[in-house]
This record gives structure tokens, sequence and C-alpha cells, in this order.
DNA sequence: CTTGTACCCTGACCGC
DNA sequence: TGCGGTCAGGGTACAA
């Protein structure tokens, strides 16, 4: 589930946990890097997103911050409610409780009592995040373009989904050297940027049915993003723009999608 | 600094 | 049915 619009849709649906108290907890899975009595009687001040982080503000002491990697989850659901790959459960006071699902076990979770530090490159949703700061990182890149957005230390958020999607609508080859690109392909980029993240929140994010993802029995509505994709885990299928067949290819060991005609 | 690779996990799916 | 290979929205450690 987890790119920024992903990330972004949950942590709105778990407002209703601010000024909550946790009165106990379960950490069902050793790894995890919290313990249940260091979250017992806290109080949730707020729940924001960095990046792709979750960070759960608690009172006093520190910051539990979530990353779900590949195929966790968090949702805000009557406290009974138990589901198979529940890794961590916070029961609140008001008779719900977080349910943090992980599958996979790739998912972090940890306290940072002095609060989460972490460099992180440029939010894309935010207002430093300009046609000037994509360029400048572009300039200053030795990467293919589409690692250059991938890269969670210079634009953070962005996942392989959105990225392929981005680099579709501005017509560009995920392979191009970031630096080659023009200052029209720059500022085409942008605004594929704004637009696909925006129209992706919107729509409450991409759900990936099949697989690992789809024992959901969530009270947290599915977004509809996945009937947007133009690249992404299409391959074989026609372009949306020219009509050729839709190509996957393997970039630093991950798939990526890409119109072999269109994308120059 | 950069890049590539292995690895962390589990489950679904495809071809034989 | 079973088996093996491949794949999956992410990030990190390590080597080159």
């Amino acid at each position: 589930m987890p790119e920024l619009p992903e990330v972004e849709t949950l942590v709105r649906s778990l407002q209703p946990a601010v000024g909550r108290t946790i009165f106990a907890a379960e950490v069902l899975d050793r790894r995890l890097g919290v313990l249940p009595e260091s979250l017992a009687g806290r109080t949730v001040q707020r729940i924001a997103r960095r990046a792709k982080y979750i960070v759960i503000e608690l009172d006093g002491r520190g910051d539990l911050v979530v990353h779900l990697r590949m195929s966790g989850r968090l949702r805000l659901d009557r406290s009974e409610r138990e589901a198979k790959y529940t890794r961590m459960i916070l029961h609140l006071d008001s008779g719900d409780a977080v349910y943090f699902v992980d599958p996979r076990r790739l998912g972090t979770v940890d306290l940072h009592p002095c609060g989460f530090e972490k460099p992180l490159g440029i939010d894309p949703t935010t207002p430093q995040f300009t046609t000037g700061a994509l360029a400048t990182l572009a300039a200053a890149s030795r990467s293919p373009i589409k690692q250059l957005l991938l890269d969670q230390r210079k634009i953070a958020g962005i996942g392989n989904i959105y990225a392929a999607e981005t680099l579709w609508w501005a017509g560009i080859d995920p392979r191009r050297p970031a630096r080659t690109l023009t200052t029209d392909e720059i500022a085409a980029l942008y605004q594929a940027i704004g637009a696909v993240l925006a129209d992706a929140i919107r729509q409450l994010g991409t759900t990936l049915g099949g697989s690992v993802s789809d024992y959901r029995t969530s009270a947290t509505k599915d977004g509809s993003f996945q009937n947007a994709l133009c690249v992404y885990g299409q391959k074989g299928l026609a372009c949306r723009r020219c009509g050729a067949q839709i190509e996957r290819v393997i970039q630093a060991g991950r798939s990526t999608y890409c119109c072999p005609s269109c994308q120059t």
C-alpha cells in the first residue's frame, strides 16, 4: 500500500485517534522496535506523514514511527477485530484500536524518544518542491531520472508506481540520465508529479488487488487510482497516448514500465 | 559521492 | 497436486 498518496490517505483516516489515550498495547512481532509498556498510558498528540513514514506523536517523550514498506497496513477499527498477520495493536480509550498488519514483516515500527529525525529529501507536495528545485537535483545527478525520483534523500515520497506514471505523463524515458533533461522536460515532469500525486490522493491512492494484499478486511475505503494507471503493470497493453505496446524493463533490479514510442 | 547486489519476509501465480 | 522459479507498492548494508 505504501507510496505518498497511500500514506497520506492513511494518515487522514487515522485522525480520529488524535487526542485518544493508548490504554494497552500489544506487540506481536518481537522484531518491532517498541515495547508495549512504553506505549501504555500515552496520549496521541498528532499523526502526520513524513515522506512515506507515519509519525504518531505521543505526549511527553517521543514519536512512534511506522513505515509500511511493501505489505504493511495500519487501520483504525473497533477493538475486537482481529486479522491475520496482525503485528501490533494499540487499544485506545475510544473503544477503537490501531492495527498494524503486515504479512511480509518488512514494515517497521520504532519509538523515537527524542523525536523522529531523518534526512529526507523534498516532499513533492510541499511548496519547497519547485521546478527550479527539480532542475537543480537533476543537474547534480548522475543517475537515470527514474532513480532520482526514487531516491528518498533527494525527493521523498515517490515510489515505483508513481515514478513510472509521472515519467509516462511527461513523455520521458525512465532510463534517461537525469542531467540530460531539457528545461521543457523538467517543467513537464514537475507538472506531471504534481498532477499525478494530487489525482492519486484525491482517489485515495492505488489499491492493488490479488497477492498478499488481498486479505483486506479494512474499515478504510480502498483507493481507485489503479484504474487510472497508464503504464504501471500494463505490459503488453496499448499506450493510451500513442497505441504502442507498453514495455516492462528492469532498472536497478526493479520493474519499470514505459512506452517505447512516446517516452523519449 | 555513485552504482549494483544481496537481503529482509511471505504468499500468489505460472509453467511443467 | 506438487515443485520450482519469479514476482511484489521499500529500504538498507555492503562492496566496487
